[in-house]
DNA sequence: TTCCGCTATCTGGTATACCAGATGCCAGAC
DNA sequence: GTCTGGCATCTGGTATACCAGATAGCGGAA
């Protein structure tokens, strides 16, 4: 008879997080007029928890930049500026491409047709389907490079960047034109990594990556130009 | 009559939470039989606060990864593994050279004359000062890079992965003979720079960290080997 | 009517009490 | 002497109480 050892390690802030995390990327901190601030002991008779392993996870999720607590005034949900999330993305960009250049020499024959089969889904997929769905595959298309890289941090630190582009994405993302584009990207990327260039993958996962940096910071200030009525308070 | 604003977000977690990160810091984690495990009664009695604000610091320690709390089982300072301090090295190539990048375009001619004068402090101090200062000036440098890449974050993730080389310094840090070949490494980024050229002054930093990298998976092993007889429990 | 100051109250910060799982020692059975 | 079951105790997890700074509303003075 065997047996799976029990995980005893969870407990309830690990809950806690998981609902506070997904609450506070769900919400829609473009809207109008957003609640950025919370309120502790109402997050903790909605939860129905007490405050000290609630007030932990708040804790937590200050260090990850998705909260910020003033003491004796507040906590509220931070709401990135168009600076940080563009050098957000030149991080994210940096470490992707080192993933490509290490992936070039590390990874398998077989990871690297995994892209390709990933990039072949899309591209059949972009004819018609809806843009949602190329999105996310874009995500997973991302990752996979991190994950075959071989070196677990980039993927870690990657992802901590990347929490933060939730909110951003429905604002700044999803173009009909820059599917075509990004596809054609692609494709030039797994190419490098087939002929174990490192260099030539780094460069174009970076420019690929810089090319949303530029199509972000674009896209953002026709958006501020659309608001211009509701003011500079934001 | 002019007064500056004081600033009242200071409390009592913070000077804990700087108390905590030097002593952690100061340990010598590879030292025959440190004392990994931590009490959270005891240290508050050593701080002389309650366990609730320690508690906070601890789990921020942890999310930096210099702590791994256990439920029920106790507080451990975390050891990191040669792999895991292998990719950290990665990472902190990988921002760096996209921060060379970034100042080749981004960086006054002020900025990079900064790092000259820098350089040339070091190539003086080579002589015959210590290697701790030498070290020290190394670091101001390499900080210097990312600062006057104009994108904090990068500064910012790389500072995250730095907290963790202090205690392998002294273990994989600090040859005579690195000392010259690293001066002239230095050199070569700056004119780099001064010459506007990203992509070279990319390459020269990433080949210069990733040097270090190589570096320290052979100083590491060497020192496996030695402690080869004090077994396989670390 | 306007302005100032007091106070009620709200918020996060800190201290303390209690809970349950983990561990290790020891008595009793074999 | 060895093994097993139980209990004392240690550790982190959670709940609760209380503290002090921050804020806003109200009432009285000018």
């Amino acid at each position: 008879m065997k047996l799976q050892p029990i995980d005893t390690s969870v407990t309830l802030k690990d809950h806690i997080y998981e609902r506070m995390r997904s609450a506070i990327l769900g919400m829609d901190l473009y809207a109008d007029d957003p609640d950025l601030r919370l309120d502790e002991r109402s997050l903790a008779e909605q939860l129905g928890v007490s405050r000290t392993p609630l007030r932990e996870v708040l804790i937590r999720l200050e260090q990850e930049g998705l909260l910020v607590i003033k003491p004796r005034r507040g906590i509220f949900v931070v709401r990135k500026t168009l600076t940080e999330i563009l050098e957000m993305i030149v991080a994210w960009a940096a470490l992707e491409s080192m993933a490509a250049r290490l992936a070039a020499e590390a990874a398998s024959d077989d990871e690297i047709a995994s892209l390709r089969k990933m990039a072949a889904k899309n591209s059949v997929t972009k004819a018609g389907a809806d843009i949602a769905e190329y999105s996310d595959d874009n995500i997973r298309f991302h990752q996979r490079i991190l994950d075959i890289s071989h070196c677990k941090l980039l993927g870690v630190l990657a992802e901590g960047l990347f929490v933060h582009m939730h909110a951003v994405r429905r604002r700044a993302m999803g173009e009909e034109d820059r599917v075509a584009k990004s596809v054609v990207d692609h494709m030039g990327i797994i190419e490098a990594l087939e002929a174990r260039d490192g260099a030539l993958a780094s460069d174009r996962v970076r420019d690929h990556t810089m090319l949303l940096h530029d199509h972000v910071r674009q896209i953002w200030r026709a958006a501020e130009q659309t608001d211009i009525s509701k003011g500079e308070a934001r």
